[in-house]
RNA sequence: GGCGCGUUAGUCUAGUGGUCUAGGACGCUUGGUUCUCAACCAAGAGAUCAGGGGUUCGAAUCCCCUACGCGCUACCA
């Protein structure tokens, strides 16, 4: 049975990381009929976040990744990594060690001002620590000083690191909570995780992880570590250089679908080179060899783009629910306006902003409504006329305003763009709006009339 | 510093020894459509496949070295 898991730490806002290594988990899984499991790993006392968890659970449901297990928390299940931390001490496996870290500090330094690495000297391994107190002792980790412990990782090949290298680590801190290393092992295999997929900062901590599988003589899961997502300068993709929060990317009214289809564009690529696709035909079409191991930049203008094609792709029903959650207007205005702007909608939360004039009155100034070529008074001539032709209109139509218009140009010696920019100008308060009639019969023959006659008084001051 | 991973246009990528005079996408430029914007369509600029050595009849593709980038180097994950 393949088993993967998303397993985030609550110390803050759901990262977009955790949503991308939730994807590829999740993918991987439903490719294979396996199942994916939801773990928090709450070990860390001092940056846990109260309200993290939940806006985890909340995130990922909103994505619309769906855990079979879990949520599993490691508060919760502390016995279990005590247990098995005090085997690895009876098995010889690991060790007491009631170093200070006042003392482990020192030690450090002096090894940084030497030129060493800095890594703990296995002082309480070679003199065993005596007269532990509680709380005042971890369990360390003996990594072989010989040898090398290898591992394939199912898109980088084999990586295999001289045990001299790698450190002594603490497995349970001194107030008897695991610290990531002891529990992710004895998690993952406590609940037959068969693929641990994860980003690439835990490769090098991944031979600590084997050591550990081989001293409980557990089956060792297969590793996939997944490239790192970085800012547009390369380094690790965070929140000073790039949005990262996911509540941001939900806030700003980026589709879910179109996050989720984002992000499987890092790193991978479909066979066919399609770019647009959904969920499900990325769990049909996944797989490993086709995970690119460099480190892609986060580019938020494609994303932007891509959520401009899935908003257009929408169905008129789906987008009004959509942008219901991003706009103060009801449902049945919505729809009036949707279609003038769905073309134009790149995020959600910009709807308002395309669509105000059509409900609030726009700002208008005085010395933008009269064209370069015109004069004011020109211009109030023209604006007479327009007003008085459109106030003859029966039926407010985009048809019979455009016939009523479309002569106007020719009669009033206006250019075709001057006339309708002066028009679209006085109406909406902007020079870029969807085609003039549109706008027009949406924004009603009253207010239509009345924009312009607020021009002329403009103009009359 | 040590260890590990990586390196195709500004960005995401295709490419697994000959079909590559390196393909697609975003972005950019120009043109078309047009009352503006967007969308759409078309065209274009942009990559000596990080550099250098090999292997081979032949290398973006295999090997080595160098450079550069990134990650890790905590009683954080």
């Amino acid at each position: 049975m393949i088993k993967t898991r998303i397993a985030p730490s609550p110390t803050g806002d759901p990262h977009i990381g955790t949503a991308y290594s939730a994807l590829f988990n999740y993918a991987f899984a439903k490719k294979n009929k396996g199942r994916f499991i939801l773990r928090i790993e709450d070990t860390d006392r001092t940056r846990l976040v109260q309200e993290s968890e939940q806006k985890i659970i909340d995130s990922l449901n909103w994505l619309g990744i769906k855990w079979d297990e879990g949520p599993f928390k490691q508060s919760q299940r502390l016995h279990l990594y005590q247990k098995e931390g005090e085997k690895l001490v009876k098995t010889g496996a690991a060790y007491y060690c009631d170093c200070s870290p006042e003392r482990l500090d020192k030690v450090r330094k002096q090894q940084r001002a030497e030129g060493d690495v800095p890594r703990y000297d296995k002082k309480c391994r070679h003199n065993p620590a005596k007269n532990l107190k509680k709380g005042s002792f971890v369990i360390r980790l003996k990594v072989p000083e010989e040898g090398e412990t290898s591992f394939e990782d199912l898109s980088r090949g084999k990586i295999s690191f001289k045990n001299k290298d790698i450190d002594d680590a603490v497995l349970l801190k001194s107030d008897s909570w695991p610290t990531y290393h002891l529990a992710v092992v004895v998690d993952d295999s406590d609940m037959g995780v068969s693929h641990v997929i994860r980003a690439e900062e835990w490769l090098s901590s991944t031979p600590k992880h084997v050591l550990i599988y081989n001293a409980f003589q557990k089956k060792l899961p297969v590793y996939a570590h997944l490239p790192l997502l970085r800012n547009p300068d390369r380094s690790k993709i965070s929140k000073r250089k790039n949005p990262v929060s996911l509540s941001w990317y939900k806030n700003q009214g980026y589709l879910p679908e179109a996050l989720l289809n984002y992000l499987s564009l890092m790193g991978w690529s479909m066979p066919d080179g399609r770019e647009k696709f959904n969920l499900r035909e990325f769990i049909d079409d996944f797989d490993f060899s086709r995970v690119d191991p460099a480190g892609p930049v986060f580019d938020l203008k494609k994303l932007e783009w891509l959520n401009g094609e899935w908003i257009r792709g929408l169905e008129n029903r789906k987008l009004v629910d959509a942008l219901l959650e991003y706009t103060k207007i009801d449902e049945k205005q919505i729809s009036k306006v949707l279609p003038l702007v769905r073309e134009r909608l790149k995020i959600l939360s910009e709807f308002d902003n395309l669509t105000s004039y059509f409900f609030s009155e726009p700002a208008v100034e005085k010395a933008e409504i009269v064209p370069r070529t015109k004069t004011p008074t020109e211009t109030k001539d023209v604006l007479k006329e327009i007003g008085e032709t459109l106030s003859e209109i029966g039926r407010w139509s985009k048809g019979d305003i455009e016939k009523a218009l479309l002569s106007k140009p020719q009669e009033t010696g206006w250019s075709k763009t001057e006339l309708f920019q002066t028009i679209r100008y006085i109406e909406t308060g902007s020079r870029a709006t969807p085609p003039l009639f549109d706008t027009l019969e949406v924004i009603g023959k009253e207010k239509s009339l009345e924009r312009i006659q607020k021009a002329i008084r403009l103009l009359n001051q």
